[in-house]
DNA sequence: CTTATCCTTTTACAAATGTTAAATAATCAA
DNA sequence: TTGATTATTTAACATTTGTAAAAGGATAAG
């Protein structure tokens, strides 16, 4: 059983997104369980179902997958965010994707069927999630304008201007695959900016 | 009152995801009205807030925005789609895009307040619409992943493998914007393939 | 039928990005 | 500290994609 005052950030995020009854909020504590892994190492390897739902309580997290052998970064998870693999999860098939600490980080994890299974019960629960979905929805359609749309060097400013400390924290590859283009790619715009 | 026989493709499709009792079907079929539009005009303009929800009945219909002065396809909806401009609808702010139908096209309609309003009493309305949301999320990951990591000659393949008809029914220009190539480009590879 | 318009392809050239390999720079572990 | 490993940059060249303009096709209206 996790401490609930170790869980004041997870319920703070939540309730900004729905505000939750105290029986709503004691019945998501009851599933939600702590998990560290050291940097480097995954959370999640390629080719397990998933049936958890992740928040970063510390640290910093990836997710990525192998594209003809090289590792290709689809999202980066900072602290108070959630990290989710919705191809997997929503459809029940194994995930070709992984997730890794890429700091020692500290997770928050959540079974999702026994979260699934609150939501007929609670209807708050499943309002919060349908919202939650919503939010993740409208950010996936914003980056996929972003990365059909926006030239390399465009990407690469934007995600400057709204995480400056990604570029200290993460190793460049990383974030060369994460916008879509090859380290060099990445390389050459970063000595053109200067 | 839009009769309800004229909703069958509709309520289907519904059905399909979430199974609803009468009352919630009635419920949602009074909030259904159609709309046809002309091959070529628009049925939501840019700047307007999105504030319902379209299903394709019958034609051919195509989300769009302005990039520079030119025109980007975002999406296509066929027949028994759903057209939803998620970007507004869950941040209330006026959309960038329009949606413009390809061929002579029958929408139908649901305004999203009144909807939405029927969750808090219809609470499998509610899941109907979560479960949406997730299928179109899912959708979206998936297509991020094939713009990003796909050359533009396997992207052609793929939609072409998956929307034979595309390629007979859509401008190519569209069909090369909503790759994220030029025109000239997707003529390139056309010819590189024949 | 003819003209006008729009769609698609082609050409020539420019710019961006990828590939491979090598050279530096930074980090980690003994 | 030293050596080994990993990360980043640079260089040279190939490939892809973009841009602008022209040409050829298809389509629709008069």
């Amino acid at each position: 059983m996790v401490n609930k005052t170790e869980l004041d950030g997870f319920l703070n995020f939540l309730q900004k997104i729905q505000s939750l009854s105290p029986e709503a909020i004691d019945s998501i504590v009851g599933l939600c369980s702590l998990i560290s892994i050291r940097k480097n190492q995954n959370l999640q390897e390629i080719g397990q179902k998933c049936r958890t739902i992740y928040f970063v309580k510390e640290g910093l997290a990836r997710i990525y997958y192998l594209k003809d052998g090289n590792e290709v970064t689809e999202y980066f998870a900072f602290e108070n965010d959630l990290i989710i693999r919705a191809e997997s999860l929503f459809t029940g098939k194994p995930s070709k994707k992984a997730i890794q600490a890429l700091e020692n980080t500290v997770f928050i994890g959540i079974p999702s069927e026994a979260l699934f299974e609150l939501f007929d019960t609670k209807p708050e629960i499943e309002r919060l999630f349908r919202k939650i979905i919503e939010q993740a929805y409208v950010a996936t359609v914003l980056r996929m304008e972003a990365i059909q749309f926006h030239a390399a060097e465009e990407r690469y400013a934007l995600l400057f201007s709204e995480k400056p400390n990604l570029i200290q924290q993460i190793p460049l590859k990383h974030i060369a695959s994460y916008l879509g283009i090859t380290q060099v790619s990445l390389s050459r715009i970063r000595a053109s900016i200067r």
